[in-house]
DNA sequence: ATGTCAAGAATGATCGATCATTTTTTTATT
DNA sequence: AATAAAAAAATGATCGATCATTCTTGACAT
């Protein structure tokens, strides 16, 4: 309720699309990020002066993030941001670990030389990333480590990448955000676990050695423990 | 581009909900059962003169269509029913007998009592159901099946309704949709192969008698035979 | 004929006002 | 004080006008 998507009216990511866009494009960085806690009022009017923008780019916004379920809507009743649950991070992980063990496998089995090349590329990138940011500038607060999200997400999309199935890929895409909502909310990015970097690496090790139903374990485990870290973590204050 | 929805303005299922999710409803069939043709323009204001309606309900419709995968969406260029292709068609069936696949066999495997005999009434209500509509009345043209569409989806999506993931029941839930869409486009609803009613029946038996192995087996080979009757039919005419 | 470019038309996107429903507050009653 | 009904406020949904972009058309030059 008192939680604020950054002041930033019409900026960035407005050049060449349209408000609708845009605004949902910030919206849902928020909602993946935490900036906008679970079960937030999303009230039209407000966001429409936040956005600097008329009533109906924002109507469209949240259309779309209620239809991809960053979001609930009510008709009538408005929109909110979607709740969180230990149920719900409990499916949500069960879900990604079958569909990354799918992935994993068929990738083994169809990738080429260029998918070893490219899942060795984005392990490397992973493993260059500073794990917390570096609080230099001037500017805001120490912003979560952006870059490091992305290279985290870049590496685990690659190694399905070579799965053949253009709908599993999207759908790993869609669970890996849903995810990280849960690991923002635990403040687990970047400065993660025990050691994720070794996990990652043995993972990466493993693809590449085609050894299948080792990096389908790995991959599981991976995300299991993730999982529990979150769980540790939210488990405790019930928001 | 000419194939319009049923010219029924604000009329069943405006009642009690906002105009924008009737008109989301009302499409969402159109799309499903063929009655607006893959490709089609969907403009907005042609919509909202046939629906009766201003523009943001329409839009507020269209952007809940696009996000689901239903309708394609780029800025500044409006709308368009999403095109269907051979390729996406065996991406689609092979999702399906991945997911399938697993919720079938935690079913069976986490699934009581009450799930057989939810299963076996499911499979009972769609025996029953004639395969192509009645043709009485003297309204307008034969409609497809809506009933035999409905017990059949009710049918599948009860197999797995035992497999403890919503997740995956959701997701079930909308490939078994975006492949409706295939089949209508065939033409091959109720009216369909040489004998579905078998092939339903051999599930559910082999469900009943907790073979995993064969009804997961049977259950994929369901899946790939509808694809391969679908593709014979619209490969051929390329929409 | 072909290609280019400038109206003009069509369509998409956005705005602010208005209507409808829900929520909150106030008032009346026991 | 507690409850219920009524009124007021807030919020969601919708409308039609307007702005912006894209698409169409046709004059013109080559």
């Amino acid at each position: 309720m008192r939680n604020m998507p950054s002041q930033n009216a019409i900026k960035d990511s407005e050049l060449k699309t349209t408000r609708a866009s845009a605004i949902y494009v910030d919206l849902r960085n928020a909602i993946l990020n935490g900036t906008l806690s679970p079960e937030a009022k999303l009230n039209v009017r407000s966001l429409s002066e936040q956005f600097q923008t008329g009533l109906s780019p924002i109507r469209e916004a949240l259309n779309r993030l209620a239809t991809e379920g960053l979001a609930h809507h009510a008709d009538n009743k408005g929109f909110v941001v979607s709740p969180i649950s230990l149920d719900e991070l409990d499916d949500l992980t069960q879900a990604r670990c079958w569909m990354n063990d799918i992935g994993i496998r068929k990738s083994i089995e169809l990738g080429g030389a260029d998918w070893e090349e490219r899942i060795l590329i984005a392990s490397h990138r992973l493993a260059r990333c500073p794990r917390v940011s570096k609080e230099a500038g001037g500017s805001s607060a120490a912003q979560p480590d952006l870059a490091w999200d992305i290279a985290h997400k870049a590496f685990h999309q690659t190694l399905i990448s070579a799965c053949g199935s253009p709908w599993l890929i999207e759908t790993c895409s869609q669970l890996f955000d849903s995810a990280e909502r849960y690991r923002s909310l635990a403040s687990l990015t970047g400065t993660s676990r025990s050691d994720p970097r070794d996990e990652h690496q043995d993972i990466l090790n493993a693809a590449l050695d085609r050894d299948a139903d080792r990096a389908a374990t790995l991959l599981t485990e991976h995300f299991q423990r993730t999982s529990d870290l979150v769980r540790r973590v939210i488990g405790h204050d019930p928001t």
